[in-house]
DNA sequence: CCGTACAATGTTTTT
DNA sequence: CATTGTACGG
């Protein structure tokens, strides 16, 4: 028997988590209540219990995740536990389909696209079939993109998807069929699978052979699913069929914490769980180690105004702490000020960068902070947002890449084509014609292309490629035999701003470096794809602080977290104010905001914000704030506060007013009660005497 | 048929 | 704001 020692460090309920290893079991872990410690002691606590690391399952939200979890349980048990199996759903499914996708077709080299390859793939098809020349609005592609995700992830028709989400294209309902038929057909064609084709057909082969049920059943005896709250239908039946002998899954989740229904994810899954598995145990972990009192106060009164009823109620035994801070900002640059000053006061006290982080609903959010981050030097590594692959010069770069590794992934042969000096989308469309006709012998097809297409770039690219056929080189060295190769084509195509751009290829480079095999560079890059700050920072020891959206902060947790944004619009989103289930959804997911905060935590509101047309709007504080009681916040102190004027007129920084002679202004400045500088636009600054001028309030 | 210049158009969250 | 569509000249 190993030492189960850090069996002791557990509270009872995490330990009867930990120690129930037979049978179905169900945690609802609250925010901070130690569900990673639990996860990690439980595979543990299986492994010392002689348990072989290769017959446990642990499925994670991001595998940076279960990395990390699996980690810990080997620095527990002190001793390799890397065969245990853990990953993402999709990568999971990646993996068994390579071994199994021949029961329905498919290689074991198949290509996953990407949102992005997904999306220009429904646009090739949809050009081809003359639906783009229509006088009626036809979806986009990344709509179109959308609504099929939905269908699939949802397991709903596209008339109930078009009628709920997209009435507007109701009209195109039979040519949008058609399309999608296209689009499955030439992914069964061409060996193609997108995200949901990982779980769909994985759970196709679940379905329908009974022998790899068998199989991998018996394979996993014990299964652990983390973050369970963000699983939709398909992952919740792969589940069923994959712990169908043992029936040992634990799975753990939050429902107040669900944020993934955009994706189809369920928070009921939860409560079917117990449905699918009839003897499910149930245990709550309700004591949350991390926050202060005053940080869940605020938490429990968050979610307390949900419609719907959550299953449990947080508690700590944590001292009071402070209050969370409410900043209302005149404007955005007075928010990033605000953030930028409590930050380096925080620093001189000796909290380091990396223990504060900026949360906000979507990307763009940071976008003004970050100026002024760098302007006063504050380094920081952004999270969420833009993802690299998602540039169109490193879609270029890996699209090369993938031709080496498979000639007949004419997707990508679309796209360096079309990059070519000389080469449109006709020329394009010819030379994959024939390449497709082919393609049992693409470089001697290419090479008699040369004869026809006589144009420099295209030889030499032909020239390259069979280079990069005929020797087997490492991932890194074909990357830079890449970038060599691309790079006068980039600077061409790009010539504004490649400078700016090329770090993101020598990024990708470096990445590449851990690598054995191109294929698995490529894999990774799909399923788990780098965030722009993975390479553009790769000094780690460095101090940063974190930006992120809320949804990749899901799991993680600073001593002091500021959330802007905070107004109507922005948080909650301006596209589920109108839709009751997802603003419910935008609640909880300012409840897993606010959650991430150990010590401090700061709101902060611009009351006023740019919108590209309107100009200079007014934001109204968002009802997440409004509907808490005041008591649980401390207001920030406005330096200006209103100064009444003598003639009755109240002005205050941050005012729009009306000069007869200047127009519309701002006020800047509070002087006394009766002078005021005031910023026109046509005029600059200018101090006004309230006496003489009749300035009227607009705002 | 290609490339360029300009206009329009929507902008969440992610595997 | 940066991609995506359109018009036009080469």
């Amino acid at each position: 028997m190993k030492n189960l020692e850090f069996l002791r460090e557990l509270n009872p309920a995490q330990a009867e988590a930990v120690k129930t290893v037979f049978g179905s079991l169900l945690v609802i872990a609250g925010a901070g209540s130690g569900k990673t410690r639990t996860i990690t002691c439980r595979m543990a606590y299986l492994v010392a219990q002689g348990v072989p690391p290769e017959k446990i399952l642990l499925l994670t939200f991001t595998r940076k995740a279960s990395k990390e979890m699996i980690k810990r349980a080997e620095s527990l048990l002190k001793m390799d536990c890397d065969r245990i199996m853990g990953g993402t759903f999709h990568s999971l499914c990646q993996y068994m389909l390579r071994f199994y996708g021949h029961l329905l077709g498919y290689k074991p080299n198949f290509t996953i696209l990407d949102r992005g390859d997904t999306e220009d793939l429904i646009n090739l098809l949809r050009n081809s079939l003359g639906l783009a020349e229509r006088k009626k609005r036809f979806p986009r592609k990344d709509t179109l993109a959308n609504i099929y995700s939905k269908m699939i992830n949802q397991q709903k028709g596209l008339e109930e998807i078009l009628t709920s989400e997209y009435p507007q294209f109701l009209d195109h309902y039979h040519e949008i069929e058609k399309l999608f038929v296209e689009y499955i057909n030439y992914k069964r064609e061409h060996q193609l699978m997108d995200y949901d084709d990982l779980l769909l057909n994985w759970l196709e082969i679940l379905k329908n052979f009974p022998q790899v049920r068998k199989e991998v059943g018996e394979r996993f005896e014990f299964i652990m699913v983390d973050e369970y709250q963000d699983t939709n239908i398909l992952q919740g039946e792969i589940i069923k069929y994959m712990g169908e002998i043992h029936k040992n899954i634990m799975v753990v989740g939050d429902d107040s914490q669900s944020i993934y229904g955009f994706r189809g994810a369920n928070y009921k899954n939860i409560f079917e769980f117990p449905k699918l598995f009839p003897d499910t145990k149930i245990i709550k972990l309700e004591q949350n180690y991390r926050s202060t009192q005053r940080i869940l106060d605020l938490a429990n009164a968050i979610i307390s105004n949900s419609e719907i009823k959550y299953t449990k109620n947080l508690f700590t035994f944590k001292k009071e702490g402070k209050k969370p801070v409410l900043f209302k900002a005149k404007n955005e640059t007075e928010s990033s000020k605000f953030v930028a000053d409590r930050i380096l006061e925080l620093r001189e006290k000796g909290v380091k960068l990396s223990q504060m982080a900026v949360l906000f609903r979507s990307a763009y959010h940071s976008f003004d902070l970050e100026v002024e981050l760098t302007k006063r030097g504050i380094p920081f590594l952004k999270y969420g947002g833009l993802k690299l692959l998602e540039s169109a010069h490193v879609k270029d770069f890996v699209s090369f890449l993938k031709i080496i590794s498979n000639p007949e992934d004419f997707l990508s042969w679309h796209r360096v084509l079309l990059l070519l000096e000389g080469i449109g989308p006709k020329s394009t469309e010819k030379i994959i014609n024939y390449l497709k006709q082919n393609s049992s012998n693409i470089p001697h097809a290419l090479e008699k292309l040369t004869f026809q297409f006589l144009l420099k770039e295209f030889k030499e690219l032909v020239v390259f490629l069979n280079e990069m056929w005929k020797n087997k080189i490492s991932p890194s060295e074909t990357l830079l035999n890449v970038w060599n190769f691309y790079k006068p084509v980039f600077e061409r195509v790009y010539y504004e701003d490649y400078y700016k751009r090329e770090k993101d290829i020598e990024g990708l480079i470096a990445l590449s470096e851990k690598y054995d095999t191109l294929e698995e560079f490529l894999t990774d890059l799909v399923l788990e794809p780098p965030e722009i700050s993975d390479v553009e920072k790769p000094v780690k020891d460095e101090d940063f602080l974190v930006l992120s959206t809320v949804h990749s902060a899901k799991g993680l947790e600073w001593h002091t977290v500021f959330i802007i944004s905070l107004i109507e619009g922005r948080f909650p989103s301006i596209y589920s104010i109108n839709n009751e289930e997802e603003l419910e959804e935008e609640r909880r997911l300012f409840y897993v905001a606010v959650t991430r905060a150990r010590e401090n935590l700061f709101l902060i509101a611009p009351m006023t914000v740019y919108i590209p047309d309107e100009g200079k709007t007014l934001a109204k504080l968002s009802r997440f704030i409004k509907e808490v009681p005041s008591s649980l916040l401390e207001y920030y102190r406005e330096k200006t506060e209103n100064i009444p004027s003598e003639n009755g007129k109240k002005f205050k920084v941050g005012d729009m007013v009306k000069h007869p002679h200047f127009g519309v202004g701002e006020v800047i400045e509070i002087l006394s009660s009766e002078k005021i500088k005031v910023f026109f636009e046509e005029k600059g600054s200018t101090l006004l005497h309230l006496k003489y001028t009749n300035l009227e309030k607009l705002i």
